[in-house]
DNA sequence: TTTAACATGTAATACGTTACATGATTAC
DNA sequence: GTAATCATGTAACGTATTACATGTTAAA
């Protein structure tokens, strides 16, 4: 049993939305998906190439007046089935994430406890950084898109987002009040 | 500029616990950095040869009576100077990490409501299970381990995994509500 | 005797990124 | 003219997993 990757899912996926070339696939990906997948360009074509050959996409080429010729991408009925199957199928489970600040403070014993404070506060200002991207998007969502049907869906990934990245800014500041603590000792 | 990893890092810092073999190193990241750092066998055996190598690992074979031989290695001084370089360096981009059930969820506005929320009562379950098995190692570490000056950073690097998991766990609940809500209009 | 734990290692494969390569069109 | 955006693609490389391969010792 192999542990099938889900990236060919999430191009697949973005051939329902209005993606329908590589090339804003790319775009939405770094935009709207960011938060949870990412992928290149050198997956992303050879994908789309593959899902042709399995009829699960068709293409053609457009030329345009005002723009490079593009490839189109549309999704088959074969496809929508395919894409159907998976988005019922139970979830994998949980991968482990590796996380370099967390590795870099289980060897920090014997370290100048300074160091490891400073390595907490560039990690907060990282995740404070992304809280207050996904706030913007999420306020844009709010106030712009508050009609659209779609649009619980996209909340509730930035949500994701937004309640973990939440819980570990706070994380940061407890761990170096537990770290002052433990100096003053 | 090579996005190099920290996986050598993982097994330099791991040379100065008590973990001195390919094998014990193994064990000791599967069961206490489990929930930030995973490696195969695949890795660590070609790492430590490489770690000698460079000069920051030394090796030993030591038999045994009871067990099969083993290879013992211990880091050298240039392996800790290199490992507070390491330290000292300051953290990479976060990455994004892969999540299928935020894939899905994104995938899932012409999809039965029904469906993503047993997707989310899966994910609950598996989140809720990795709750208890940090719970109880964190209660092991705090009742027996409290003398032991080290244990402040195991303790840090557990909550993270505790408040993460329990914020993921909360939003679980939460989505389950806002997509129960929109059936119902 | 056979299973589990101890112990080490390589080869094939999968997955993903980055660099390379090309070229059109638009806006400044 | 030149930079930015649009647009597609491949080759080389890096990273990591899995399967394969081997063997010891202890405990049931």
């Amino acid at each position: 049993m192999s542990k099938e990757s889900n990236t060919k899912y999430a191009i697949l996926g973005l051939l329902t939305t209005e993606c329908t070339t590589g090339y804003s696939m790319k775009q939405m990906i770094d935009g709207s998906l960011n938060h949870f997948w990412k992928i290149s360009y050198g997956q992303i074509y050879p994908i789309l190439k593959s899902l042709v050959e399995e009829g699960y996409a068709s293409v053609r080429i457009t030329e345009q007046d005002d723009r490079p010729a593009k490839k189109e991408y549309s999704i088959t009925a074969e496809g929508e089935k395919e894409l159907q199957l998976w988005l019922q199928k139970p979830l994998q489970e949980i991968q482990t994430e590796k996380n370099e600040l967390l590795l870099k403070l289980f060897f920090s014993r014997h370290q100048d406890v300074a160091n490891s404070i400073d390595l907490l506060d560039q990690q907060k200002n990282k995740l404070q950084d992304r809280y207050n991207t996904y706030m913007g998007i999420k306020d844009m969502i709010t106030t712009e898109l508050n009609d659209e049907l779609d649009s619980v869906y996209w909340i509730i990934t930035l949500d994701y987002g937004l309640v973990t990245t939440r819980a570990a800014i706070d994380w940061c500041e407890d761990s170096k009040s537990k770290l002052r603590d433990q100096k003053e000792e």
